[in-house]
DNA sequence: GCCAGTTCATTCAGTTCA
DNA sequence: TGAACTGAATGAACTGGC
């Protein structure tokens, strides 16, 4: 045994200890299907016979393509819909669905099963010609087969990718003027429906922000507040965000162009002044921030301030470690000198 | 966000602090490298995703695989990627991984983490096969493991790299135009030196120390003790990890389960008690711990709780605060009265 | 050979419209 | 309702420097 071996088994004995204790804890508390690979479920066994057999005939056809891969492009491994036994093309919502059945799933999963009604009992055995007659059964055969509704993108998360598109595009035009970034990040916002309300379009100019960090790939990142916030706290995250906005907007990066490529590391970490004035200008914005005291001022400041005691050579990470610092708010503790090593 | 969702998120919070306790602690000390078991046995490695398309192909693909199952020439060690447990190469970015995981974390790494969101509150554990379901919760197992972002090439080395490749391709045909030729003459032909490049060569040596800010979600899953560690530094982490795991096995989830539906998150998170028992319980378990005074125990504990005064119910934005706030540990300070309003 | 980057076919979301 | 779209993400298979 290479002295690699023997220390991937070391590792994971101790491996194995901690999944477990995450995996129980995570079974106990939280809603995750371990089923992953358990397609036919006990629904499905207790389906009429044709569906069984074309099951069999599917496992069978599925072997067969693998084992001669020339098989038809169209319909490339003889798939067929879990819900209605129509062909199918692979997955969708985590189970092998037609089409029909992956639109019809989309657009009713969200809505609450008991506005549709059986007229049989709800003893309908849904397959490809009577599908259409029973929206209920149809939807609960979706479901019998675990069809996951939460993988239906959310509201919030289609607003993000079209805006993400949309950038994109606007990139590509030309090279974005800081004015044209403030305008994608003031668009009105489209939130999402509200259990139980028949609200359908909000429009609330603060509730959805769009922060552009320093260092990010994609300028925007959108947060989207959620709407159950009380109104101070909205503001006062509005205000928060804003001056983070400024603050990267205004903030005097001479610093950073001051290092050359032999400037170290340590050197420029060590240039404190400059993160001192940049966390300013962040915290100046923030008109709560002025109504605490002095002293809790200096201390908010000084205690977003990371001491380089290593020698960490990567500006990038540098630069998520600090601006994680900014969102340290401390109290009360008078001086600080961080170190690292607790029994010292 | 359903009531469920709400709870994830809030369950998912309380066990994190032990693992922020421990990774970065950790972190701080020592360049870890984190591997797996290799749960799966060898069979399994030949699993891929296409073939996967049921189970029954998944008990196919086992069988047959087990027949020709000396064909070890494509994956020659018996290496598993860290991130997802799939067969892998050789290491990626300072971490053994696959292939699909090292182009994840190439397109994604650099992306600020919160665009990604988790719909079941970061609590993921990422497997071969559910690793594209979630993209947060992949991209934060990346980090755990301590892949690292800034092995990635920058921009700029990449588009020299490609002009350079432009560059040899033209000079062959002859064909340079002069306004090619300008625009070549114009680009910054000095070339960042990586510090990553040496650092690749000589990974087993230097003893790089990585500060991670990046919250796992996961306890640890194991910790493989880098070759090079002293032995009282694997012995302190080793004591650590024990405290981990009998932490995690003894401490006392009551505070969890007693939460019903309509608690909300700042009176679970205000019941300081059980997360104070928690940490406590924690540490005790560390000789060295034991042997720091007094004070700096009751500091290190408390520096590690922090104190809901907001009632944000974003709690994404609420989880990032936490996570921040964990990490910083401080030192020599007599007494703390942590809150998080800044002015009181 | 290792490990960066690069390319591109494929999968599976959403979207449109007859 | 469902066939036919669009497009983002994925990952296998490449290239290329050292
Ligand atoms: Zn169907
Ligand atoms: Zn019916
Ligand atoms: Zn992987
Ligand atoms: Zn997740």
């Amino acid at each position: 045994m290479s002295s690699n071996e023997h220390w991937n088994q070391i590792c994971n004995k101790s491996s194995t200890y901690f999944e477990e204790c995450s995996i129980n804890f995570a079974n106990n508390l939280l809603n995750i299907d371990i089923n992953y690979f358990n397609i036919y479920d006990k629904t499905n066994q207790e389906d009429n016979e044709k569906i069984s057999l074309s099951n069999k005939i599917d496992e069978y056809s599925l072997q067969t393509s693998m084992t001669n891969n020339s098989s038809a492009e169209s319909i490339p491994l003889n798939l067929i819909c879990g819900v209605c036994g129509a062909p199918a093309h692979g997955y969708n919502f985590d189970q092998i669905t037609c089409e029909s059945c992956r639109a019809f799933f989309r657009r009713n999963a969200l809505k609450n099963m008991y506005q549709f009604e059986c007229r049989f009992g709800g003893t309908c055995v849904i397959n490809m010609h009577n599908r259409r007659q029973c929206t209920h059964c149809r939807l609960k055969k979706c479901f019998a087969i675990n069809m996951r509704k939460d993988w239906i993108r959310t509201e919030e998360e289609r607003r993000l990718r079209q805006l993400k598109k949309l950038y994109k595009q606007k990139k590509q035009l030309n090279e974005l003027s800081l004015d044209e970034q403030q305008l994608i990040a003031n668009l009105p916002l489209v939130v999402r429906k509200k259990k139980g309300t028949k609200s359908l379009i909000t429009r609330q100019v603060t509730q959805e922000l769009v922060v552009s960090k320093i260092e990010s790939i994609y300028p925007i990142d959108t947060f989207a507040i959620h709407r159950n916030l009380s109104n101070d706290d909205r503001i006062l995250l509005n205000n928060i965000m804003n001056a983070y906005k400024l603050g990267a907007d205004q903030a005097d990066y001479s610093h950073i162009n001051r290092c050359t490529s032999s400037t170290t590391l340590v050197q420029f970490l060590n240039d404190e002044t400059a993160i001192y004035e940049s966390l300013i200008c962040f915290y100046k914005q923030i008109p709560e921030f002025k109504k605490s005291n002095l002293a809790d001022q200096v201390l908010l400041i000084k205690s977003n301030v990371l001491y380089p005691s290593y020698s960490l050579s990567d500006l990038r990470f540098w630069s998520e470690l600090y601006s994680c610092g900014t969102q340290y708010i401390p109290t009360g503790s008078s001086e600080h000198s961080l170190s690292l090593v607790p029994g010292r």
